[in-house]
DNA sequence: TTTTGAGTTGTTCGA
DNA sequence: GTCGAACAACTCAAA
């Protein structure tokens, strides 16, 4: 009596069902990481998540070892290397956590039923979201379409049951099958090596994610509702890429953060707790839209937007990737994501905004984008997010609603700390020029020793006439 | 069935 | 300088 136990991206130890599962029903256990980009087809992780996926994979398995069992890794099609595994060991289960990309729910069906028809115990789990897709309707049993009736179910749930510790020790095999070494999958970059501020930022795995959340529950979180927006402050939790890869659920972070809220002011559920909870429901609603309308990362969900006339811009693309758009908020945001493999949530709406209506380019640029740069990236975030700046989304954002790069800049980076540590070119600048400093005057600039167009760029675009612009084209797919 | 109220994150313009 | 209205209409969720 062998278990197969299936990390399918649940890269943790404590509350985690399906390990939790396997300990009751007794018997060695075989832990096991299959590398899936054949399944994930065009959505195979980008380059910032294998960066990410090599710690937390050896963060994982330092903690199974510790418990007496070592990690073991394959690469393939996840059903072939299950069921060589299962030859391979003679487990007579498989347990594994759920995931629901679309490729990924298909892929969970046809596995069980492949399994069971073999007469092998196959079960999953929910280890990620605080409701399953499935289990969240409407009255009339149809999926939410707008997040704040969403969101209010989900708060009447709440999270009671209480998260399974991780175990002290797991049985393992008498003798373990083969592994990959984990190098050999070469997910860290080497030449050039860009993950040096990543490096410096983030701790991959479990622990780093326990540490993140109980730094945040002991402060942040209380001033969260007035901090979040302000990307020169550590206002936000940064626990996003290790909810990715499942280095924490949100149960866990539900749980955390309304009992410490508790206990230090009697209500569970403060302002900023709530705001920063509905920032999670936020995610769950993600999954919840992924899961009922599968095309969301291709396709636009409101019909009207297949003949939007996206401009044709492969220079301003690469502008805006590489930060050099001569918007200081922009660049800053991007030049951040570039280096650390992550960006502030106001300055992703403001980049995002900036892609799709400034530029006129299409949202699928962007989330291709992030794709690939993000430590974070996540199918349902990234397509939600995307969709919902553009106006395309389920719950959008009304057309004429366009950022201001520079507004946003003076309203949200006052002091300028944030725009100065990324773009340190324009650092002298008084805070009064440094989120427009094309309307600096020759002196002032000579003063900062900028000079507009060589030491930092003139705006690639004018906003005004490109706020125009934008307006009409939504306007003009309105009337159809 | 019909009605009603509401809908994450903004900007500009004119009084 | 401040403030409210306009920007658009439509769809969703629930009573």
């Amino acid at each position: 009596m062998l278990t197969l136990l299936w990390f399918s991206r649940d890269l943790r130890l404590t509350d985690n069902p399906a390990l939790a599962a396997a300990i009751v029903r007794g018997g060695p256990i075989v832990p096991v990481f299959v590398l899936d980009d054949v399944d994930a087809g065009e959505w195979a992780p980008g380059g910032a998540s294998r960066w990410w996926l090599h710690g937390s994979l050896r963060a994982l398995d330092d903690s199974l070892r510790q418990r007496g069992v070592a990690l073991v890794l394959r690469r393939g099609p996840a059903e072939i290397e299950i069921n060589q595994l299962l030859d391979q060991t003679g487990a007579d289960a498989v347990y594994w956590n759920r995931r629901y990309e679309p490729w990924a729910t298909a892929r969970g069906e046809r596995l069980k039923t492949a399994l069971r028809n073999r007469g092998i115990e196959a079960r999953s789990f929910n280890s990620a979201l605080i409701r399953e897709p499935w289990t969240v309707t409407t009255q009339k049993g149809e999926p939410y379409r707008v997040f704040t009736p969403f969101w209010k179910a989900l708060r009447a749930t709440g999270v009671s049951e209480p998260a399974a510790a991780a175990p002290k020790q797991i049985p393992g095999p008498a003798t373990a099958p083969e592994s990959e070494p984990l190098s050999s999958w070469a997910l860290r970059p080497t030449a050039p090596d860009w993950a040096g501020g990543m490096q410096a930022m983030w701790m991959p795995g479990e622990a780093g994610a326990q540490a993140r959340l109980d730094d945040f529950a002991a402060g942040a979180a209380s001033d969260y509702r007035d901090t979040r927006n302000m990307p020169g402050v550590a206002g936000t939790s940064r626990l996003s890429p290790h909810l990715h890869f499942g280095e924490i659920g949100p149960r866990q972070i539900w749980r955390s953060i309304t009992a410490q809220a508790l206990a230090r002011t009697g209500n569970p559920m403060p302002s900023g707790v709530e705001t920063y909870l509905s920032e999670i429901a936020w995610r769950e609603f993600s999954y919840h839209l992924l899961f009922h309308f599968p095309t969301l990362p291709e396709a636009p969900l409101r019909p009207e937007f297949a003949r939007f006339p996206w401009a044709d811009d492969a220079k301003g693309l690469a502008a805006w990737q590489r930060g050099l758009t001569g918007y200081p908020i922009v660049d800053a945001g991007m030049r951040e994501l570039w280096s650390t493999g992550w960006m502030h949530n106001r300055v992703r709406m403001i980049v995002a905004s900036f892609l799709i209506k400034d530029l006129l380019l299409d949202w699928r640029a962007g989330e291709t984008w992030f794709w690939d740069t993000l430590v974070d990236a996540d199918l349902a975030s990234n397509a939600a997010s995307w969709q919902w700046v553009a106006g395309c989304g389920a719950d959008a954002a009304p057309y004429f609603r366009v950022f201001n790069p520079s507004l946003q800049g003076a309203k949200f980076d006052p002091k300028g700390d944030y725009v100065r540590r990324w773009v340190p070119e324009i650092g002298k600048l008084p805070n009064s020029l440094l989120h427009s400093p094309w309307e600096a005057r020759p002196i002032e600039l000579a003063d900062a020793g900028i000079h507009l167009g060589r030491t930092y760029l003139a705006p690639i675009v004018e906003h005004g006439g490109a706020r125009q612009r934008a307006l009409e084209a939504f306007k003009r797919i309105k009337k159809g």
